[in-house]
DNA sequence: ACCTGAACACCGTTCAAGT
DNA sequence: ACCTGAACACCGTTCAAGT
């Protein structure tokens, strides 16, 4: 069972009190169904039978993660740290402008694609700072700022490009990919004609 | 009463069988109702409160539009022309190439945008033929290559730009707006980047 | 301090009984 | 031929009772 690997290193945010270790137990059999779930039948899949695959009440559940988001916030957490190490090694590449940001951009929609309805989740929180969503978002849009920095500095980006927008768009692919069920290297052309958008065409 | 302008003009498909005069009625009013409801509380609103604003039993509701994306098709007809509208007009317009086209991204997206999660079920229906609502996602596709065709036939278009890619994404540009609550003025920088990558770069 | 699961509310969907 | 609304199933959410 893939439960043991993250029961035991138990999944807790860095600055939190520490819980009781039948409630940690919990905690962590409950963020493992829930990957599992989300895996097979997408983000809105019922959170009682997440409940019973985890062995738990459904107060429990509740108890932990009192809202769908706050439960998808916790399973994001692996996925917003494996973002950054895709941004870091982006920039660290020194890969021509165009290819560091195919890169980038595809790795990104890769990763947001993991659950269906994720990059929906995604897209609605980015400008609603009271969803627990939110500041997952705010670190794919400074790492996606980090990018597009990098690129800039090499003058290869058009006067004007907004990180934020760039964001918006991409999000949105990833949502059509979700959506329209494309296997991630099918939203490879909506991605190009974006760099075209952003890149600053060949000067001769 | 906004309910008697169109149960006045007794909203049916041309080539269908005509419904006894009551059914006739029912339906209107569950058209009309559903329409309120649908701007009101977005495209995932209750279905059982559907029927009680329009005032029939819940049967009845399920006879005429087995499901909520049949219910929703049926809203959609109305929309649909609009929209082969706005690409006529666009088109004979005559209009310069990217001012041609941002008038058209621009309608389309706030055609689309009527209702909450409308883009959102128009994306997933793009590619799925068994969806009630595939039909008119073709009428779009349609629509839309026309528009393009007319700009490439100026020779503005980049060379491999695809109708299709072009409508994803920017019905992907509809999602991100309806999910983000934008103003549909708030798109224009999305739509000014799609742009540049699928016009050809101005030559000296 | 935390867990359980019965109980409640809400919504989609069906279907027997009615006109 | 069509309509009604009670009935059922399913899911989210709460909370009294338990450890």
């Amino acid at each position: 069972m893939s439960a043991q690997a993250s029961a035991q290193s138990s999944e807790q945010s860095a600055a939190e009190k520490p819980l009781r270790a039948d409630a940690q137990r919990n905690r962590d059999k409950i963020l493992d169904a829930a990957r599992a779930a989300f895996r097979e039948r997408g983000a809105a899949c019922s959170l009682d039978e997440i409940a019973k695959r985890a062995g738990v009440g459904a107060g429990t559940l509740y108890r932990h993660f009192p809202t769908r988001d706050d439960l998808i916030d916790a399973v994001m957490r692996d996925w917003a740290e494996r973002i950054q190490a895709d941004c870091q090694a982006v920039v660290d590449s020194d890969l021509p402008p165009r290819m560091a940001l195919t890169e980038w951009f595809n790795r990104f929609v890769e990763n947001v694609g993991i659950y269906q309805g994720a990059a929906a989740k995604l897209m609605s929180a980015m400008d609603d700072p009271a969803s627990p969503i939110y500041r997952k978002c705010q670190v794919l849009v400074a790492a996606n700022t980090t990018v597009l920095d990098s690129v800039r500095a090499k003058g290869a980006l058009r006067d004007g490009v907004d990180a934020r927008e760039v964001m918006r768009l991409v999000s949105g692919v990833a949502s059509v990919a979700d959506s329209s069920r494309l296997a991630p290297a099918e939203a490879a052309p909506m991605l190009a004609i974006i760099l075209d958008g952003i890149l600053e065409p060949d000067r001769p």
